[in-house]
DNA sequence: ACGGGGATGATTGCGTACAATCCTCCGAGA
DNA sequence: TCTCGGAGGATTGTACGCAATCATCCCCGT
């Protein structure tokens, strides 16, 4: 997953990452052309990597009407994590059947990151938001990966793993932080022990209070809420 | 889900079934000029279709290397009938509590279809194969769709409708299709009647059946099962 | 006989040109 | 005023060509 086949990877990295961190909101109009430009490259590659992130989800799009960055209405946002906590819950529990000590050190890696994160630091907040999501997704990812299942894997990363997280992120307080940073080591430690079924529920639990977070603040704050999750009526 | 984009959907839709049904085997390489010589098109819309199929997992490809029909390992298989009853368990229990009555009529219609396949015709195997699995993904479909959870359906149709469900209804025998058809049926009244957990318990142990049909196939005609699921050592 | 270093053919990556389609807006007629 | 229709621009869909990259195989030196 690194820097190869040039410039439609670059392409597909970029636009991805302005629709996660919410750069291209929920209902924009992406026009191969201007992305082209804007990327200076050909629509080639731009149009390669929209169809992509079609499959994943991040974008719909209909024949020659082009393509829109997929907005969720908020009672969604419920429904998606809670298929997240299944599917996260069941890699949590194949991984601690499966998990090697090469998949708990990455674990613990991740869960050093986080806790590295945590602490403010003299960078802007855009960089800590990207820090702790990029710390998040290695410890679910060390997860994912130790449950040896390529298809869940796929199915995580691509379909799960959306705007929501990143949008998740900028809500969480620092005791929901340090929540999540207790979790993460309760599941690493289930996990090492080999207790599947608790593995599970604490992934599970851990998942649904995210979720809590984010649709609480999404309640308490409808217009910011509007902003962020439905296209822009212009 | 038309006949639209026209050549690019039909150079997807045509690659799709090859690999579904087999034609394409597992390992076999999807050479851009070769197929689209043969369905009598440029490079550009093949190119496309398969960047789709490989977000969907049924192609691999590398970068300057191109694209191979994926390779599913038989000790895979297990694991991916594991994840397809985890994800369909939870669209039937979401289902019960959310189906309206068109949601019924269309189960009902999938379930009509799938006795009227079950009665072996004047067809050829693969015409009575095909409306199997047609009738099959009809009612499981308007069980997902019922489950109004569109993330899901999108999990379902595009990483757990795999080649492996149409080489299973190759294995089923007649007892197993009417196994099968009482489940649809059993499946149906709980949903119909609200009862989401007892919906859930009946829908996994449908596709674990399935799973366990296809997996005593496979280890019982090794040769076949290679032919199958291996790339051909050249 | 065996391993390394190109040359060569096959294939993908990307840019560009043009055709097809859709959207907007304006004007004519009722 | 309202509706129908059509012109024009914007955008997507597809074809094609060339450059970049990879795989194979042959030749050469050891």
């Amino acid at each position: 997953m690194t820097e190869v086949r040039g410039n439609t990877r670059a392409a597909y990295e970029q636009i991805r990452q302005a629709i996660v961190e919410g750069r291209y909101p929920p209902g924009r109009r992406l026009i191969e052309q201007r992305i082209a430009e804007e990327f200076e490259l050909s629509r080639t590659p731009v149009r390669e990597s929209l169809r992509m992130l079609e499959a994943e989800g991040l974008v719909h799009s209909e024949p020659n009407r082009g393509a829109v960055v997929r907005s969720v209405s908020v009672e969604e946002v419920a429904d998606i994590y809670a298929l997240r906590a299944l599917l996260e819950s069941f890699a949590a529990e194949l991984a601690a059947s499966r998990a090697t000590d090469e998949d708990l050190a990455r674990i613990d890696e991740g869960i050093a990151l986080f806790a590295a994160a945590i602490e403010p630091s003299a960078r802007g907040t855009l960089e800590r938001v990207r820090a702790l999501s990029e710390a998040n997704r290695r410890v679910h990812g060390a997860i994912i990966d130790a449950a040896r299942h390529d298809q869940l894997g796929q199915l995580l990363a691509r379909t799960v793993e959306v705007p929501l997280v990143f949008q998740a992120f900028r809500q969480f307080d620092r005791s929901e932080l340090e929540r999540s940073h207790l979790f993460h080591r309760l599941i690493r430690d289930a996990v090492a022990s080999g207790e599947g079924a608790r593995a599970a529920r604490l992934m599970s639990e851990h998942v649904l209070q995210g979720r809590d977070v984010l649709v609480a603040h999404i309640r308490a704050h409808p217009q910011g809420a509007e902003q962020l999750f439905t296209p822009p009526t212009p």
